[in-house]
DNA sequence: TAGACCCAATCC
DNA sequence: GATTGGGTCTAC
């Protein structure tokens, strides 16, 4: 008989410890086994930390560990799920962010394999199916329904596996308003690029590798400007370490967003590489998982939680723009890609390679205070230019354009310019939809999401209204649902009202719009970019996906519409923000031979977020922020952790969390300063209201340890639930 | 975290 | 007299 000792799925402090169980059966179980068990009457998938071989009697157990012990039902896997070192990488992960074990080992592992579903079996697909429009009636429906219905109207047909809210598709096949049509499945093909040849490098990217390799520190900031070729570097470093027999991550921030990366890797090492990344299926992800786990490829290039996959030996890991927040997870366990990357080299002695064009704040102090290897790359490749940029005032009505309100005079004339060329011309909004409230002019009411509250933003293109914090949507109306005056307004523009804008002014220009909207089905984003690049399209109009990683080379024209829009968010971070997406998408211009220019149209025209990105001026960015950041004891010179305090009822939660504050200032006196309670920008959700206490301090171990404590104090209690972030970015 | 149970408030 | 919502407890 095996003593087994085991994780519940159970995600609570309280349980966040293992239990003991027996199995007499004969299947083959150890470390990294999953099995099904009973707990507390509940059939549960229960992840096994160790096994033990007895002699004793389930009884003399008992008496020994003074409780009751039972049987496992059933043995899942025949063989370990997660290997020893992403065990031990999971407790290293779990202890820093001070999350339960088992959250921890739920975004390691690909949804079809996490201890939660883990009866979904591989899917096995033997054909593609299409959904195709039947009837449209819109009598009836959610508001769901209505905007999945719309889409599939204006689509055509679409690949059922791209449809993301299955059960609201389900219903209008149910009701008929849909088909499903099968046609022989197209395997996941990753395109067969040609071999891309090898270009010779320059002197500074020859430097920069020498100095990586004969280095032996551990973590290396490499900053380089747009078009410095940090990719070159990337592949040739991985190409050198696979060549010694390790293998090799590189991460990237989304994939989707950055074929560039991924076609790289692809045409360098062909099927030795996997791809990893939050927008394949679940069965494609399960294959992809089982590929790098059996061994059969060396290189995975995936999105944040690829941190965890299944290679051994790792010799380099790479995060390319390292800058980027999606590396931070915004749900437990918070784990930030990052300091991930930096435990799991520790545990294979491998190097880390952090590279960017505008390295975060926090990267770029510790490589200035020498605990990363500084690395630069400071010219651009055959010296091109940087774009001649623009700043325009919006405030000084002289510039703006009266036939339009949204473009000044010098972008109309300059996308003119452009058209005229037969160039190429992005424009960027840094939000999406088409107005971004709506409000009634006689009564003043406002149109709110009711779970979030904050203002609805009418989409023309569905004549929708959403909620760009959760999932809402309901149907845009006529007529003030208070008062019933039909004069409403519609406040602020987004993406969609500048394509609109821009058809108004140049009818003959052809445009492509690129946001979540329009990426709402998976496979649109590469075709949309492509499209653009095939130079389909005059005029690229988006959100910040658009900034990213692409290469456009006919862009000569870059038009930031306003600037300012995230400038004024309540978060420490704001000033990088705006100064990184706008560096990011000046970059865009100009990327071959031709001259590239660039407009940024705000309200804060001396901002130095903006006009140091203007200047493409990362270092004088640097210091100037750091100014502000010492003078607020922000991040890098303080750290962060918040803790959430949620609960059903608000007065509840309300007493809990000036308990907590009382109690962590007692405890936390000279170590932390305490801030809140705050109520943050989304007070509740999924009917739970919300408070937040906010830590700055410079000192992690007294704090984790007073953190840890009060989080294991509190778990038991049902009416609130706590939830710690360390270092986190939204607050 | 999910279910069981308990209690008090509330409803018809 | 039954139903509902909140609070508390427990789990190998």
């Amino acid at each position: 008989m095996k003593i087994v000792e085991l994780l519940i799925e159970h995600h609570n402090y309280s349980l966040n410890r293992p239990f003991s169980y027996v199995y007499k059966g004969n299947k083959s179980i150890d470390k990294g086994y999953r099995v099904l068990v009973t707990f507390n009457n509940q059939e549960l998938v229960g992840y096994v930390l160790n096994v033990k071989d007895t002699t004793k009697s389930v009884s003399e157990l008992e008496e020994e560990l003074g409780f009751t012990v039972s049987e496992i039902v059933d043995v899942i896997d025949s063989s370990p799920l997660l290997s020893e070192d992403l065990m031990e990488l999971a407790d290293k992960v779990s202890d820093y962010y001070l999350a339960t074990k088992i959250s921890v080992l739920q975004s390691m592992l690909p949804p079809s394999l996490s201890p939660r579903r883990s009866f979904l079996k591989a899917p096995k697909i033997a054909y593609d199916q299409y959904i195709e429009l039947e009837k449209y009636d819109e009598e009836d429906l959610t508001y769901k329904q209505i905007e999945l219905l719309r889409l599939i109207r204006d689509e055509g047909r679409i690949l059922k596996k791209e449809i993301k809210q299955v059960s609201i598709l389900n219903k209008l096949i149910e009701k008929k308003l849909v088909k499903i049509v099968k046609e022989e499945k197209r395997r996941l093909e990753i395109p067969e690029y040609e071999n891309s040849e090898k270009v010779t490098l320059t002197s500074d990217q020859i430097n920069v590798i020498n100095e990586f390799k004969n280095s032996d520190d551990q973590v290396y900031l490499l900053e380089g400007v747009t078009g410095s070729g940090k990719s070159e570097v990337y592949l040739t470093l991985s190409e050198e370490y696979l060549s010694k027999g390790k293998s090799v991550l590189v991460l990237v921030p989304e994939i989707s967003l950055t074929p560039m990366m991924m076609r790289n890797y692809i045409s360098r090492f062909h099927d030795k590489v996997a791809i990893l990344h939050s927008e394949l299926t679940p069965a494609e992800k399960y294959d992809e998982y089982r590929k790098i786990a059996s061994g059969d490829c060396k290189i995975v290039v995936g999105a944040r939680s690829a941190i965890f996959a299944p290679l051994s030996d790792i010799g380099l890991i790479i995060l390319d723009e390292e800058h980027v927040e999606s590396y931070k997870q915004d749900v437990p366990p918070f784990y930030h890609a990052r300091e991930v990357a930096i435990m799991r080299a520790e545990m294979h002695h491998a190097k880390v390679l952090l590279g960017s064009a505008t390295p975060s704040l926090e990267s770029r102090a510790r490589a200035g205070k020498g605990v990363y290897h500084f690395l630069r790359l400071e010219k651009r490749i055959n010296n091109q230019p940087l774009p001649k940029t623009t700043i325009v005032n919006l405030g000084d009505y002289h510039n703006i354009d009266k036939e339009s309100y949204i473009f000044s005079f010098k972008l109309r004339e300059q996308l003119k310019k452009t058209l005229t060329n037969h160039n190429q011309a992005i424009l960027l909004i840094n939000r999406r939809g088409f107005a971004s409230s709506v409000s009634c002019r006689s009564c003043g009411y406002i149109f709110k999401c009711p779970t979030c509250s904050i203002p609805l933003t009418y989409h023309r293109s569905d004549l929708m209204l959403k909620c760009h914090h959760c999932n809402y949507v309901e149907p845009s109306m006529d007529n003030c649902p208070m008062c019933g005056s039909k004069y409403l307004m519609r406040s602020g523009f987004g993406t969609e009202r500048i394509e609109e804008e821009v058809h108004k002014l140049f009818p003959s220009a052809r445009t492509l719009r690129l946001d979540s909207d329009s990426a709402k089905i998976r496979t649109k984003i590469p075709s949309i970019v492509e499209a653009f690049r095939r130079k389909e399209a005059d005029i690229l109009i988006g959100t910040q996906m658009i900034a990213k990683g692409h290469d456009f080379p006919d862009v000569t024209l870059v038009g930031i519409v306003m600037a300012d829009i995230g400038l004024s968010l309540p978060s420490y971070r704001s000033s990088e923000r705006v100064f990184q997406l706008i560096t990011q998408a000046v970059g865009r211009s100009g990327r071959s031979d031709k001259k590239g220019e660039a407009i940024i149209q705000t309200y804060s025209p001396s901002h130095y977020a903006i006009t140091m990105a203007a200047r493409q001026d990362y270092e004088l960015f640097y210091k100037r922020e750091m100014e502000s950041r010492k003078a607020q004891s922000f991040p890098p010179y303080t750290f962060l952790a918040s803790v959430t305090v949620s609960g059903k009822v608000e007065d509840t939660v309300i007493d809990n969390v000036y308990r907590l504050i009382d109690k962590l200032n007692e405890d936390l006196k000279d170590e932390a300063i305490i801030l809140g309670p705050t109520t943050p920008f989304v007070p509740y959700e999924n009917n739970n209201h919300i408070r937040l206490i906010l830590l700055k301090y410079r000192h992690m171990e007294k704090v984790r340890e007073v953190l840890r404590k009060l989080v294991k104090a509190n778990a038991q209690k049902g009416s609130i639930a706590l939830s710690i972030n360390i270092d986190p970015y939204n607050f």
